[in-house]
DNA sequence: TACCCGTGGCA
DNA sequence: TTGCCAAGGGT
């Protein structure tokens, strides 16, 4: 039997490659409210959340944002900070700032682009996106390469390979018939078995293919290039409400959001006691935030005065509204 | 091309 | 606790 299968794997590997990835990932798939719809409008959405975003991070804004947006009609005609304020939490503004932008694309053209290139000339799509939408929404042969593909590839193969080749064998490996969902099995295998760090070539079901896993080489591949160092820093936040409303600013970063004022843009504040601390990184940066509430005189020029009840209206930073939770737990849990 | 962009989970 | 890393795109 042993024989027969070695057999038949040389001499046709690519098919049962695809037949043993394809019947893996028909048992393993996890249920995402994506799929299966054919909707290239959710699809679309879906695949932009999940830009160097993990599926579980993205299912809860991708509900919300669908219940906000149901169509590209609807997406299209909304003010650009709404939908930033639907995406706060989620990270990589551009992609929303793209998002949108490509839907007014989408309108004016007159609907959903059908082919690859169309999808492609839409904003912040590019290789990897356009080739998902075009094999999952629409069946078209076009293999996806995102880090797991590169992974997986890298290690199949045991080579530290260009860009350029593991896309050649990724389009290679796929199965022109099932691009769907071989281009998702090879995802989903490089996200719960082909793992960076000691991969489980055990449970792989491609593991006859692998010359990685024949050479005992899987940790070494791919190569990583160096990171940059992480700086670390220290922020002292201001929650300064008066009269249900509280005092904003704009944030240097993202462009368009609003933040609490920190401690060095109010001199004249009174500040309490420190309330609360967190952790918070942003690319290379990682923030030590204290906060505090302050109160001041009159209007500080440059600030606004936000009602409460009216902020999840516009688009807050992260670090906001960590800090704005931990205030109201540590009352909350004060009063009880 | 290398770097920037956010966030959360995990070891 | 700290560092790593993820269904990338734009510049």
């Amino acid at each position: 039997m042993r024989i027969i299968f070695q057999y038949i794997n040389r001499m046709f590997p690519k098919t049962v490659f695809r037949r043993l990835l394809i019947g893996w990932y028909e048992k393993h798939q996890r249920d995402l409210p994506w799929r299966r719809t054919g909707d290239p409008y959710r699809i679309w959405i879906a695949e932009i959340m999940l830009q160097q975003t993990r599926v579980a991070a993205v299912i809860p804004f991708y509900e919300r944002f669908l219940e906000r947006f149901p169509s590209v009609e609807k997406l299209a005609r909304t003010p650009e900070e709404q939908v930033l304020a639907a995406w706060a939490g989620l990270g990589y503004y551009s992609r929303a700032r793209n998002l949108h932008k490509a839907a007014k694309q989408i309108v004016e053209r007159g609907g959903f682009p059908s082919t690859y290139d169309g999808i492609r000339s839409l904003a912040g799509v590019g290789d990897y996106t356009a080739a998902a939408i075009a094999s999952i929404a629409f069946g078209l042969p076009y293999a996806v390469v995102d880090g797991n593909v590169i992974r997986v590839v890298s290690r199949l193969d045991n080579e530290a390979a260009t860009r350029a080749r593991i896309e050649a064998r990724a389009q290679e490996l796929l199965d022109p018939k099932r691009p769907s969902l071989f281009n998702q099995a090879m995802m989903e295998l490089g996200a719960t078995v082909c793992l960076p760090r000691d991969p489980l070539c055990l449970l792989c079901p491609v593991q006859s293919s692998c010359e990685a896993r024949r050479r005992g080489t899987q940790n070494e591949l791919p190569v990583r290039s160096g990171r940059k160092a992480t700086k670390r820093l220290k922020r002292l936040l201001l929650v300064v409400e008066k009269g249900g409303r509280l005092l904003m600013g704009q944030a240097s970063r993202p462009k368009g959001f609003w933040e609490l004022p920190e401690a060095g843009q109010l001199p004249a504040a009174v500040l309490g006691s420190v309330a609360g601390e967190f952790r918070h990184s942003i690319t290379h940066h990682d923030y030590r935030i204290s906060v505090a509430r302050a109160q001041v005189r009159g209007g500080p020029p440059g600030f606004t005065w936000i009602p409460l009840k009216k902020i999840d209206l516009h688009p807050v930073t992260t670090a906001t509204r960590k800090a704005l939770a931990c205030l109201t737990e540590k009352e909350s849990s004060r009063k009880a």
